[in-house]
DNA sequence: TTACTTCATGCGGTTAATTGCAGGTTTTAT
DNA sequence: ATAAAACCTGCAATTAACCGCATGAAGTAA
């Protein structure tokens, strides 16, 4: 086989696979893995592929960061803008942190009037710049990781709030073991929310879609919306929406 | 599975997930922990994530607020460096919020070990950064203009703590009227603090010493250190220390 | 055709990277 | 305080990468 052959015989498999292994690669074309080495070297020079040790990743595997990060930035900003349309002046708002809930707490108009109840600093601090927007801070011991106030007063605090709809910004979501984290104060805050209110509405990217963790919040039918980037109609969010949610 | 689509994956699971523990990453990738936390260790290096005790965390979720320019800005550092001699390891500190507590904030020691107790926001914010601090939130209504929770709740809260010292940013002191203030709100927060307190300090720039306000929060005899910029020996402090204040 | 040059390849030996494990220490949680 | 979990360090085994060189194929000019 000629060089230029091997090469481009490389770079289909890398691009196909997104990553190729060197020892495949010498057994499979039957040249030593230093041949192999070298035409993925003169590859990655040329920047057609990305060497590593051990083989190579295909460019766009590489790129896919930097795209994700983006892609859920957007994805987030439209569940932002759907979950904004369930909130009516007036109404008490129970929210979680998260960055999805950020993104909501971005999103509202300014002639919204309404009140929010929040432990979440992170989202304090957005609903604060809002003009019309009342926010209540609910106490407790802070959480470092989640930036949120965690623990029996927060709890307490909650159950006596009677919320017309709770936001939660979620990390995982199944239609067998419902919403999960990992968590354990998170879940029972979480929790604590879900009792308090009237609407409980779930703001989750489709990637959490279908994803467990180790601490259960509560079932699928504990649910009333579902709010994901996906359109309603996606075959994905069908289940959630034979069980009763309403999907947005 | 290649080092660097292992990385990867682990900066993909970081993003979705805001946290994750090298243990179920073990699990899950089929690699020992020792692997996860080198690679854990290089992406902390490379400023792809945060590394903590047992996982990681996502680096879009601690994003810091804003550093805006802080009128007399080296002043309040030095009322900062000398109010953070008093707190020993194991106190239980009540602070209002304020430029001058948040420069308090970023110049205690890492290796303090104490209890902070806030209604500010931008306070909880920099104790949260905090390795050994533990931060209680007091809840109640958010007031956008002082950035701190006010209200009922806020007080009642407050009364229930036995501090060992709260430091108080003030906006006027006055040797006549004492501590004075425009605010009605901030007023019965710092009149409960003064209250909860086994010890009360004032922090307040020399510009701030011998003005006067509308609303009273104390008299000068229910402090008990005042700290300026200036040294204790300096003139304009003289007729504070006569009133039995330590002055720092 | 022949002698010469260039290039691609494989191989032996060496160096570097990666990973898991044993141990001892630090941190965390109870 | 105490026990479990997580951490770090050094080490050894495995594997990949590298270097230099020999071989032979392919091309080139006389």
């Amino acid at each position: 086989m000629l060089k230029k052959e091997r090469q481009a015989l490389i770079i289909h498999k890398v691009n196909l696979h997104n990553k190729i292994l060197s020892s495949d690669l010498s057994q499979e074309i039957n040249v030593s893995e230093d041949t192999i080495r070298r035409d993925l070297n003169e590859l990655a020079h040329m920047k057609k592929i990305i060497k590593v040790h051990g083989g190579a990743l295909s460019k766009s595997f590489h790129n896919s960061f930097k795209h994700t990060n983006i892609y859920s930035f957007e994805n987030k900003k439209i569940i932002a803008r759907k979950a904004v349309s369930l909130i009516k002046d007036g109404m008490f708002v129970l929210t979680t942190g998260g960055t999805t809930i950020i993104e909501l707490a971005r999103a509202l108009p300014d002639d919204l009037h309404a009140t929010f109840f929040t432990g979440s600093l992170p989202a304090a601090f957005e609903y604060m710049h809002h003009p019309n927007i009342e926010v209540i801070i609910i106490g407790d011991r802070l959480s470092k990781n989640s930036q949120i106030t965690v623990g029996g007063a927060a709890i307490s605090k909650i159950k006596e709030i009677k919320a017309d709809i709770a936001f939660l910004g979620v990390n995982a979501i199944d239609i067998e073991n419902g919403i999960t984290d990992s968590d354990w104060d998170i879940v029972q805050l979480k929790q604590a929310m879900i009792e308090s209110s009237a609407k409980v509405v779930v703001l989750s990217i489709s990637e959490k879609v279908n994803t467990t963790m180790r601490l259960k919040v509560c079932n699928v039918k504990d649910i009333d919306v579902l709010i994901t980037e996906l359109t309603p109609e996606n075959t994905m969010l069908a289940c959630y929406a034979k069980s009763g949610i309403e999907i947005i």
